[in-house]
RNA sequence: GGGGAUAUCGUCUAGAGGUUAGGACGAGGGAUUUUCAGUCCUUAAACCGGGGUUCGAUUCCCCGUAUCCCUACCA
């Protein structure tokens, strides 16, 4: 029988971190495997707020951006189509009928104000919560129907419920905890159908894994408790049962359920914020996962289908560490080509204004030559501080420098100017430099460290003493790439006018 | 209240009935150097508690404790 592992989102907002991981559980099985990965849309839930259409989108750009595409989906269709839940209510409708048929599920008319009080009364009392099976009994099923019938003056609404078993256990075989057991006379009569006619989960997932040929079923830890519902759902259908994983959830610092006040949740925040998808992949599926006494942690996508495997997925919570993603997401970044980053960086500096966008379809000959300069500007740029990013987004803090105008003393870092332009040697030095910049034939790197060099030795200076002052009078700060790789991108110009602004304007006395 | 799951460095994890309990992130120190970053070397850092089983348990079992999840006409 072939693999087929199915990823099944609701639409009730952006996917979680933790969701998206389960679709990558979910694309390494299947590929490891040989099999489909499919995808399907869970939106039977349709309270306002909870069912959020625009979801689908998220969902979608997620996949995408991962390069974890289902074979068969709701966007390429497939053989199971529609992958889409509210496409396939009759499907559900049937299973429901049949299952009142066998016996395995009841028609339930209580009303919703009368299943508050009996959830309220229960839990105020400490005792078990859950549905008191009233409509269960034929006769006073029929009397509540009657009794609503003439309040409403018609015919009630109702849901039908899965007749739970109340006696015996049901066993859950799950592929990393091994069986677990649950009392059945601990289960709820679990909601099937809901009065508005979509099914709930339970039934919805039953239907679907079937008709879709699922074997894996792979969902998150919180699907755990409820699982013996699903079995007997299985069962009463008379389907048989997939295998089924339960990833641990993931956790803020606190352990608790990650959130937004953990940070960034939303699979796609961390794709805006320049997470490269092999980085957040690799450091997903290790989160709860893991290859075993192999000591490694950086994994090609072709190492993971390899390597990968049910039997690693761990059993206890893990925390998402936004450090140890940051570093190796810097990882990635380091090794990617130049090119690459430099394409992926341009969006964030055109967004933060420090370059143009790129010219529409009527520019003239001229903006198009201006613009070509602009991105000439942005190659030499990027690459200078392509070792220093842990995200693509940091681009616009590190290299403002090369784009900003800068004239002393605004936009210099006050403590940096305070701490290299009292040296007795600057106004010499930033002279010298002005002049032979001024005079050199090419602006290329070997020739600016050379004169730099002389200019250092002619004043009698350490090198440092040369080399601090000039970056902080070249860029206002004292962190940055190497001195002479920054001047050359930067470009004799704005070098030599920054230098010159510093020589007209710093006081001298106000140095310390 | 009930049910389920889980428990190894701060974090992600490896591991085996007997190991110097391993790796990575982060932290400390050092080297390189032109600052930052990077790279290299290096240090500190863990088996929840109590009972069993056993020659021996952190590993297997039980209990306790703690944490999380579920307890909806949500998924």
């Amino acid at each position: 029988m072939t693999v087929r592992v199915r990823y099944a989102p609701s639409p009730t907002g952006s996917p979680h971190v933790g969701n998206v991981r389960t679709a990558i559980y979910c694309w390494l099985l299947a590929r490891k495997e040989g099999g489909q990965f499919l995808a399907r849309l869970e939106d039977t839930d349709r309270t306002p707020g909870r069912y959020v259409p625009e979801g689908i989108y998220d969902i979608e750009a997620s996949l995408r951006y991962l390069g974890i595409l289902p074979d068969e989906w709701w966007v390429s269709g497939g053989p199971c189509a529609p992958y889409i839940q509210s496409e396939r209510l009759p499907l559900y409708q049937a299973a429901a009928d049949r299952l009142i048929e066998s016996g395995h599920a009841y028609r339930c008319y209580c009303s919703r104000a009368r299943l508050e009080a009996l959830r309220a009364e229960r839990e105020s009392s400490r005792q078990q919560t859950g549905y008191d099976r009233l409509c269960r009994d034929p006769e006073r099923r029929e009397q509540m129907r009657a009794a609503r019938a003439e309040q409403e003056g018609g015919e009630p609404s109702s849901v039908v419920r899965l007749a739970m078993p109340t006696e015996g256990a049901t066993v859950l075989h799950d592929e990393v905890r091994g069986d677990i057991v649950y009392e059945n006379r601990l289960q709820d009569d679990q909601v099937l159908l809901k009065s508005d006619g979509f099914p709930t989960y339970f039934l919805a997932c039953a239907v679907d894994d079937h008709e879709m040929g699922i074997t894996h079923i792979l969902r998150g830890d919180d699907w755990l408790s409820s699982a013996p519902k699903l079995v007997q759902v299985f069962d009463a259908l008379g389907y048989p049962l997939p295998k089924f994983t339960h990833p641990p959830l993931i956790v803020g610092a606190d352990r608790k359920k990650l959130s937004k006040r953990h940070g960034s949740t939303q699979f796609v925040s961390f794709m805006e914020a320049g997470y490269l998808p092999e980085a957040l992949l690799n450091f997903l599926v290790l989160l709860g996962w893991s290859a075993g006494d192999e000591n490694r942690e950086l994994f090609t996508i072709p190492e993971l289908i390899e390597r990968f495997s049910i039997g690693g997925i761990t059993d206890s919570p893990a925390v998402f560490d936004y450090e140890k993603l940051n570093w190796m997401n810097g990882h990635y970044i380091r090794q990617s080509p130049a090119g690459r980053i430099i394409g992926l960086c341009l969006p964030y500096l055109v967004k933060a204004g420090l370059v143009s966008p790129p010219p529409g379809q009527g520019a003239s000959e001229e903006e198009k030559l201006a613009y070509s300069r602009e991105l000439e500007h942005v190659r030499r740029v990027v690459p200078l501080e392509q070792g220093r990013m842990k995200t693509l987004s940091e681009i616009v803090e590190l290299a403002g420098f090369f784009f900003n105008e800068l004239d002393y003393p605004s936009g210099y870092d006050p403590k940096a100017a305070r701490k290299w332009f009292g040296a007795p040697h600057l106004r010499p030095l930033l002279e010298r430099e002005i002049a032979a910049w001024t005079a050199l034939p090419s602006w290329t790197i070997e020739a600016l460290e050379e004169t730099t060099r002389a200019i250092g030795d002619a004043l009698g200076v350490k090198f440092a003493e040369v080399i601090h002052p000039t970056r902080v009078a070249a860029t206002g700060q004292t962190v940055g790439p190497g001195l002479f790789e920054t001047l050359w991108a930067l470009g004799r110009d704005r070098t030599l006018a920054r230098l010159q602004s510093v020589l007209d304007n710093h006081d001298p006395a106000s140095a310390e």
